[in-house]
DNA sequence: TTACGCAGTTAGTTTAGCATAACTTTTACA
DNA sequence: TGTAAAAGTTATGCTAAACTAACTGCGTAA
């Protein structure tokens, strides 16, 4: 399975309503995106079976070691590319905004100097 | 007729390519963006159709007033966001390919303060 | 002058990502 | 205790954007 970049949303999805709540369910994931439940079930069904989370019994969902170090991944890039955004003076909203849009196309070396970036 | 990504980067290219050798035909468009033929065919019979393009006899392409309009601000976006990036210490290689997809994707809001960072 | 190669077009297929409709299953509650 | 709501699933289909295969039309060179 190849992770796309509606993939990494999903994944950063369930790694951040985690964090905020405790627990993910797909109705969780669904809301936070704003997609249908059949995307997340389908989307669900392939994390699941190729090892990226897992599903208990009353439907919660846990990233795996491996679906977590892609989520982390993701997840670290949009906040970066947002304090950055947030550094030259663009508002919290457009700033998280865009860089969930531009997290999934930017390079690694543009990343690593962002990060330079902020520590200025 | 909506103005998605790709039809952007068709128009984008027909203005550089334009700019770099006076004239343009569909191939020029398929080489330069490393896409089909075919594909290039649609999109352009897409934009004669709906004004953005004008076609003459030997297949020599011509944007538009509203053709131009739009070309000329990706190109502008894609311009100001790579030099933004190579101010950080990006590689220009680098900063034009990732360039390439973040014009898509950025808001006026942001492209505006990166105008702004770029004067200081 | 014939035949080849290039530009462009048409038709059909594929992939990603989403949707709606309709179903099951479980839980809550009046 | 029966009904309704909520969560999840399955089937189907849409749109965007690309592809390959196979065609046409045209100009040039052998």
């Amino acid at each position: 399975m190849i992770i796309k970049e509606s993939a990494e949303n999903y994944l950063e999805a369930i790694f951040t309503i985690k964090r905020a709540k405790g627990n993910v369910r797909s109705i969780d994931v669904a809301n936070e995106l704003c997609v249908s439940k059949p995307s997340v079930s389908v989307a669900m069904k392939n994390f699941r079976e190729e090892g990226y989370i897992t599903v208990d019994e009353n439907g919660y969902l846990d990233l795996t070691e491996k679906g977590l170090k892609i989520a982390e991944n993701v997840y670290e890039r949009h906040q970066v590319i947002a304090r950055a955004l947030i550094a030259l003076g663009v508002s919290e909203e457009t700033a998280y905004e865009d860089s969930c849009k531009i997290e999934h196309c930017i390079s690694e070396e543009s990343f690593n100097k962002l990060k330079e970036f902020l520590k200025r």
